[in-house]
DNA sequence: CTCCAGGGGTTCC
DNA sequence: GGAACCCATGGA
């Protein structure tokens, strides 16, 4: 067992259910199992402390770093919250999440699977690539594939997964990855601009599947993932276009607008259109 | 039956 | 460069 006594305000069920991580699934009676980098664990808050059953001391360093427990949030978000009424509302719709530091071809995969997705389906999809294809990690986990398991294969071996066209796309990440072409340390040692358009030479990956990655693994909160329900929401809750905060917090100001945004806004509006552009018939 | 779900590739102009 | 259309799945 692996106790974290200070969390700094950390709320686990926002955290994971998010929409950052696809990999952990509710315990029935509180608490997530979940997977990252071949550790199993299972989560759950004791009072103010974080407690993980399947992890000992060894693991400290990585579960820290994981939750970002080694950061003051509670300072951070006070900063990036003065710059914006609307954003400190958003903030504190769910001031508990933390944007979590995942592993990066599990997190590249992930957001492949995410694209025009919803978030049950996702899940189900990372459920069976680990359970197909990934080790064995007791308790009825699995590991994440490596990328030489997903190199080896041809998008008709992923056809268990119905994924649709995204196991193209998963291979052709795995292969980039495997070879070295694509590597989370060229990622890290390059700015912003150009470790997106790294990410990009991999088939499926878009600006915003990017932008994910580099937020959810590796922590770049100067990026901005926007989808199509980030753009709906901010939208309504910046109609003017106004700065959303001070420019290095934009990225994690995201995860807090969307969390307030599934909640709280609306989720259809009336701009149906009238007519089906379908044009010769 | 239709719509659409936290995109991106391809093909047009 | 931008717009339209396509891609597979599954739920509502």
């Amino acid at each position: 067992m692996l106790l974290f006594e200070e969390t700094g305000g950390l709320d686990l069920d926002a955290t994971l259910r998010c929409g950052q991580t696809f990999l952990w699934r509710p315990l029935e009676g509180g608490g997530w199992a979940g997977t990252a980098a071949g550790r199993a664990v299972t989560a759950r808050m004791e009072g103010k402390a974080l407690v993980l059953e399947g992890a000992d001391e060894a693991d400290r360093a990585f579960w820290e770093r994981y939750f970002a427990l080694d950061l003051d949030y509670p300072a951070l978000l006070g900063r990036f919250c003065a710059g914006s009424k609307r954003l400190a509302a958003c903030v504190e719709h769910s001031p508990g999440i933390r944007v979590l530091r995942q592993p990066f071809f599990e997190t590249l995969c992930c957001f492949i699977i995410s694209q025009n997705n919803n978030i049950p389906r996702i899940t189900a999809i990372t459920g069976r690539l680990c359970e197909g294809l990934g080790a064995p990690l007791g308790g009825g986990l699995h590991a994440f594939p490596a990328p030489e398991v997903l190199a080896a294969l041809r998008p008709e071996d992923l056809a268990f997964l119905r994924a649709g066209w995204r196991a193209e796309y998963l291979i052709d990440a795995a292969r980039r990855v495997a070879s070295g072409l694509v590597s989370e340390a060229a990622l890290t040692s390059l700015p912003d601009a150009e470790a997106r358009a790294l990410l990009m030479t991999v088939k499926g990956v878009g600006p915003k599947v990017a932008d994910c990655v580099l937020l959810y693994s590796l922590s770049r909160w100067s990026v901005v993932p926007m989808d199509v329900w980030m753009k709906r929401a901010m939208a309504r809750l910046f109609p003017r276009g106004a700065p959303v905060c001070c420019r290095p917090y934009q990225g994690i100001a995201q995860q807090f607008i969307f969390d307030y945004a599934r909640d709280v806004l609306p989720r259809k509006t009336a701009d149906k259109k009238t007519t089906k552009p379908r044009r010769n018939d």
